[in-house]
DNA sequence: ACGCTTATCACAAACGTTTCTGATAGTTGG
DNA sequence: CCAACTATCAGAAACGTTTGTGATAAGCGT
């Protein structure tokens, strides 16, 4: 049979069930249950982190008065602190961040979800966050929604799983439904969209001008002299796509030129969208003379393919985009464009987040607007030279 | 006096000291130490997050019983699971990973130290982490150290605070001294460094051929008839700033042209040091004829600058640069890179950790080198012309 | 019928902190 | 000298899990 694994004895040990799928056995003799370990399961593995305890154990003192000395409370001797200090040092003692925000029930970490870091944007957005929140003592943890809005959903889950102080969220090009925001809600978990914001629901939202900026943009055109105006947009349900909408048909409104859809353009924000988006315009039996892209890199793709089939820029066509970039600034030629200032929005978004995570009664539900600038640049003037 | 907050007496209440700097209450009536809280100190604060504690109570079972079955273990009715399965929808439970990984000593994320994310190499590093990292079960907690070795430091201390199960890190370019690594390697903490890697210590290590992507691009020069180059590098001491300029030198070599020191140009990687190169070179006696940059985006720079003055590309100066990047594809003259593939390098990395997080005993400390692949474009060909 | 066996569950300890409560020795003042 | 008071520390509880150990009712075979 079976040697019992605490007294020896063989003679009695008998079957007893099942424990965890595992077979069960019990030692008459010295009335103990135990299960067989595969033996090379786990090496006491004494973490060679030392704990509060072992700075306790080392001092023969007990572990609330380290706590307290470390953290500088009031009630304890200077020698005594200064005892734990040294002992701190000497034993490489680092305090356990989970246990302390389970213990404390704050983790002073910001879930952050973004669909990709790759678009400048979200890389400047997020670099700036992280400064802010370091200089505020938060960490912050970082996921990629892929543009899909099952992933954003699911990193959600696991950013609330992590307890998370707050969160900031811009949305997938695909999220539609936000069920999911509703939930972060319920639970009254700090939340800031950013960028791409949800307008279902009533959150606080850090934004840029969306509506000026696209108003800008278009009035620009305008002013140049293009009077078939193309308009490039994400998915036609994405919010962000709609608000610029807006403002292209405020600013042909504005001149009294005549909105036709025929000039609006929708794609899926994939990478060669800008092309197609080209081919559709310049096939058309009466090609825009300007185009509007919600992303200044479609504008780019655009300008492109233009250049490959002769298309003079601005002549023949102007390109103004939405957002900044090195790209926009380098590429020949270059992109007139308007500056959403990417750095301004992470800051606001962290900062409006941070204020609310304080506050918890009141949560600010406001929605904040990042000024932007119109930075006109060779894809489109002296287009007047055509005339 | 004071009245005590437990029989409300008013009478037998005495002062008893100081407890963390405010003033204590001792009660002989009711025998009881207490001290006045500011009352808009913390309402109960009930967590509206139901617990596994929550859930048990709900069914009026033990709190382990939960578990089980919410962990699909052996031994449990299948009534009882599903009841569980029930109450854990009804009311909402969401395990708290920090208890978790308290619990189990293994937290499931992996610390990332990059420099910054606003460089494409580390941003597209980056996402393909957090990719596998998904894949696999991991999460991700991404630190920048903005070029700093104090934040490095301070990020991979607090990567740590947070008991990461291992640690991906590149480092930032004036991190010179290494105790903080030597440090992690003192606790056994998996870490693989990518990219930047560190030449002083034996850590495992993914990296891109530098050296064979600086002599190929440096070849490639040469055999377009270039015959003095110009190089230009990061800080001095940076380790892959001497790998590349091994490579460099070895392309000199091979072809029989003497390396002359005056052609190499160091720099701190800041923002407009492409430009200063530049000036650096065009102002030498014999200008270079090809220049090799260790970032592609500071051979942009230089041919930004190039261009204003009227330097003809590549006849007159041919570019060519490390790493490829959506701005060497589309600026004009396009740019003659070496690719080293960021989304390799970043999956064999977290790959590698993972590898040695699962198998703790025997750290896997081979350096893994991603192959990359020089892609010829205008900014270095048809040099021919002008001979 | 009785011992072996199973299925199922409760209970307690543990993870590493923080904080509340209890306790002791010393200090002060009338 | 004694009550009131202070300074300082120990011990226990709590945060939310997981897992080892103890326990009970029922099934099975001889």
């Amino acid at each position: 049979m079976q040697k019992c694994i605490k007294c020896n004895s063989v003679d009695g040990v008998i079957r007893s069930g099942f424990l965890r799928g595992k077979q069960r056995f019990f030692c008459k003799l010295c009335n103990f249950h135990f299960i067989l370990e595969n033996e090379n399961a786990k090496l006491p593995q004494k973490a060679n982190q030392a704990t509060i305890v072992d700075l306790a154990k080392h001092l023969g003192i007990a572990a609330s008065t380290v706590s307290r000395a470390l953290n500088g409370k009031a009630d304890i001797s200077p020698f005594t602190r200064q005892a734990v200090m040294q002992a701190a040092i000497d034993l490489d003692y680092r305090p356990n961040l989970l246990a302390q925000s389970l213990n404390k029930g704050k983790t002073n970490t910001i879930g952050v979800v973004i669909p990709n870091v790759e678009l400048p944007f979200f890389a400047t957005a997020l670099a700036s966050m992280q400064q802010v929140a370091i200089d505020t003592g938060y960490r912050i943890m970082v996921c990629h929604s892929s543009e899909s809005q099952s992933v954003e959903k699911l990193n959600i889950e696991t950013l609330i799983a992590c307890r998370v102080d707050g969160l900031l969220v811009s949305h997938s090009k695909e999220t539609t439904s936000f069920e999911h925001i509703e939930h972060v809600l319920a639970k009254s978990i700090p939340i800031v969209h950013f960028d791409r914001v949800c307008n279902e629901i009533d959150t606080p939202k850090v934004i840029h001008e969306d509506f000026k900026g696209s108003f800008d943009l278009v009035e620009h055109l305008i002013v140049q002299g293009c009077q078939k105006i193309g308009v490039m947009l994400g998915p036609e349900k994405f919010y962000i796509s709609q608000i610029r909408l807006e403002g292209y048909k405020a600013a042909l409104q504005k001149y009294g030129i005549e909105v036709d859809e025929k000039y609006i353009y929708y794609s899926e924000m994939n990478k060669n969208d800008g092309s197609k988006a080209f081919e559709y315009f310049i096939n058309m039996q009466q090609p825009p003379d300007g185009v509007f892209a919600m992303l200044s890199r479609n504008a780019i793709e655009m300008m492109v393919e233009a250049k490959k089939r002769q298309v003079k820029i601005p002549e023949e066509m102007a390109f103004v985009g939405f957002g900044d970039d090195i790209l926009c600034e380098l590429f020949e030629p270059s992109l007139t464009v308007f500056n959403h200032f990417p750095n301004k929005v992470g800051e606001a978004a962290i900062n409006l987040l941070i204020e609310n995570i304080n506050s918890k009664n009141t949560p600010n539900t406001t929605t904040q607007s990042v000024r932007g600038e119109l930075i006109v640049r060779a894809s489109s003037i002296n287009i007047f030279v055509k005339h």
